[in-house]
DNA sequence: TGTACATCAGTGAACGCGCGTTCACTGATGTAC
DNA sequence: TGTACATCAGTGAACGCGCGTTCACTGATGTAC
């Protein structure tokens, strides 16, 4: 059967990019394995290294996939409404019932922060760029820190949220977070 | 050798919960075994199970051993003014430079959080136990929510804080959501 | 355009390794008389 | 208080398992003439 076309081969590195951009966000690093993403992209394990040279590149690829695939939506955005519309929309749908439980499609931050920390190669590189890139979108005012400081506590109550045991306390978490995303835009002085 | 006493028993038994408390968050909960603590505790694998039945029943423990030593200090204030002392300097302490360094004596929560909320048993219980815990005792309003809105910001800035590649960025990280914790502190309405 | 050949995407078995857990064993501890 | 015995904390070898990675192999693809 093998050997499959340059065509095939994008496709496939495509499914594989795709397929542990989803998994590494729901089951963390650790908890995803190349099989599991080679059987999740219809491939079988032995492929794999056609495609990445070690796990830790395919973790830090599939991140900045992750990345790129949550923030399509808001760079699109050129005019200033537009963009202001974005903003608004992102911080709407990031602080909702949905975000906390749908982790596969979700905040690659919120999701593997804690693990990327904890990374000193590339992986951990994605995850700082991403912050700097995310936060550039949500500030309102010229100075990133705003950006920053409405990131983090919007990274923060995800994840609090998703420890909560209940949809109700999950939600009176969100709440706590909305309240404070308000608060930190309508007060930040630059 | 075998077998010790009743007292050596419970002081193996609190050096492995000391070791795995450190253990666990400066390295997460898959990047910590049941062998590495029971060395870093001076003792040898097997005997582990005399302790725990089990490396989730540990990592549950060594979190709130974790969380006891942190709020340890705050919890002993009982004035009004001891209590608004101790939130400063636990604020303090939480969004400083060494907090970001010194992940295995740090917040358990911006260790672990998203280690967690993945779990399903007993460790994800005691995680959201820790932040009712916390945010009840960083709140200065009445209702709870401000505390939780505290928590997530600078549980968020600190783990966007760790994943910077230099003290440079770190720092502006931390100083963004210092910023932030002063304008909730400052303008919460409750 | 047709032919001969090197390349290499994908397969599936195999590798070494570290993990959580189990087990037979040792001998001091705690207990029953 | 002294003796006989059951308990069990700690040891270190062993277990099965899944992991990341390697490898010989296949045969369609891409290339050189």
């Amino acid at each position: 059967m093998p050997r499959m076309s340059e065509a095939e081969k994008r496709k496939s590195h495509n499914k594989i990019l795709d397929a542990a951009a989803q998994m590494v966000r729901a089951k963390g690093v650790e908890g995803t394995s190349v099989s599991d993403v080679m059987q999740a992209a219809g491939l079988t394990h032995g492929g794999f290294y056609r495609h990445f040279g070690s796990k830790d590149d395919l973790v830090a690829a599939a991140f900045r996939t992750a990345v790129d695939d949550v923030l399509s939506e808001m760079e699109k955005a050129t005019s200033l409404d537009a963009k202001a519309n974005a903003r608004h929309d992102y911080i709407d749908s990031y602080l909702s019932q949905s975000h906390i439980d749908n982790r596969s499609e979700g905040c690659p931050l919120a999701a593997l922060a804690g693990d990327l920390s904890r990374d000193e190669g590339k992986a951990r590189q994605e995850g700082f760029a991403a912050v700097e890139r995310v936060a550039t979108l949500l500030k309102e005012e010229p100075d990133v820190s705003q950006g920053t400081a409405l990131l983090a506590l919007m990274l923060g109550t995800v994840t609090l949220a998703r420890l909560a045991q209940t949809k109700e306390e999950a939600g009176s978490v969100l709440q706590a977070g909305r309240k404070g995303v308000d608060l930190l835009q309508k007060n930040w002085s630059p």
